[in-house]
DNA sequence: ATTAATTTTTAGATTAATCTAAAAATTTAA
DNA sequence: TTAAATTTTTAGATTAATCTAAAAATTAAT
């Protein structure tokens, strides 16, 4: 402790957080070099630095984890990415495809004082205007169980509860026709050739939704 | 355009012009160095890059000023740390004394919708919690009621507060004559056949102004 | 099981921001 | 008006984060 990180640091611990969500195995050099827009060489040097910090495990060709400490980091992070969120679109009135860029500089403000009231301000939200959950102060995160829209089959339903990226192209055509987060959802019919679907959406109606979003759309497990 | 600022040219520009307010002479290098907590050196270094990009006014063992860039920055700056302020003092509530630290943060997230949108979300105040003037979105303080420089007479002093219109020949003329915002000015003479003016300013001494341009300047009325 | 392809690391430079120490210019004072 | 004190600048290094090019290790393929 006594050491807060660099916002460099900050960016590559979130980094491999955000990839090593299924961990069967480490996060690669050329993994992070891609999510971070900048190469292999720079992510090494880097790695061997988090690393001399405890922050993450690592050996060499073996690609890195995150360590207890990283991963606290990491969710703190993540956190407050997602308060600021909520705070953007709740608030000031921004949509769900204009904050990313802004809660990715916000997230890198240093004071738990601020984010806990920020938190507190906001009603204690528990998902983002995009459905991801925001961990609480002690990074617990409350995520109930989802599965992919391109993963069900005919004749099922289910609601809508998050989406799994924020490219704003994906969010901005997701607003213009017309679907948005806790929308009852029926897949209606399953195109076998290119897996696209014919779904039925409360008012609108029956759409056509390609492979290409069906697989970024989150339904809730239960339901 | 195009080029925006780093944090470290955003802090110097932002000293340079809170040094500045309180202005005899051109801000020294010192003066930049203690404000900053560096070493004279190293603001020695950083003003010559300011000057490159025509941030400030620079002449070597001269001191630095800025220029209708470089005070059009520190003005966004500013804006955006008391605006800030306003909202962990009265949405989160800090109190007066914890919120500059964290401003000092805030202040630094660069997007110019975010912050038009927080300053309606606060109801556009004028001060922030300190009693500082909040600029607004065009870099206008509201410092209370103003005359025209060209109204003035023999003798009387004033704080220059704004400049009435936006032509970019006018404002590139009164940069070349190192007038700006916030200046102490002192009309010495007023000739009576054209108006034109001989006023007093902190370091350029005595200049020489028409009736064109004393029309165009706006000055504190009580003060 | 060698060879080929890919991935990862090292080596050596570069840029921004900083420092210390020394030189140069300006200001103050005798 | 010279000399002393102060301020400012230059010169040369340092650190963090980055790059390119080349070497080394691992993985895949014939």
């Amino acid at each position: 402790m006594g050491n807060s990180l660099s916002l460099t640091e900050e960016n590559y611990i979130k980094a491999i957080f955000q990839i090593g969500t299924t961990p069967e195995s480490n996060v690669s050099t050329n993994a992070l070099a891609d999510s971070l827009q900048t190469k292999p060489a720079t992510v090494s040097d880097m790695i061997k630095k988090l690393s001399h910090k405890k922050l993450i495990f690592y050996e060499k060709y073996k690609g890195v984890a995150l360590s207890a400490s990283g991963s606290k980091e990491a969710l703190k992070i993540i956190r407050k990415h997602r308060l600021w969120e909520v705070f953007l679109v709740n608030h000031l009135n921004f949509k769900w495809d204009q904050v990313h860029e802004i809660a990715e500089q916000l997230e890198h403000i240093k004071s738990s004082e601020l984010v806990n009231r920020l938190d507190d301000f906001l009603g204690n939200p528990t998902i983002d205007p995009h459905g991801d959950p925001i961990p609480d102060a002690k990074g617990r995160v409350q995520l109930g169980p989802s599965k992919l829209l391109s993963e069900m089959t005919s004749h099922e339903k289910g609601i809508i509860v998050g989406v799994k990226n924020e490219d704003p192209l994906l969010l901005q055509h997701l607003d213009k026709i017309n679907i948005r987060l806790g929308l009852q959802i029926e897949v209606t019919e399953v195109n076998d050739f290119d897996q696209s679907m014919q779904v039925n959406l409360p008012d609108l109606g029956i759409i056509f939704l390609s492979e290409k979003i069906t697989s970024q759309i989150l339904i809730a497990k239960n339901s």
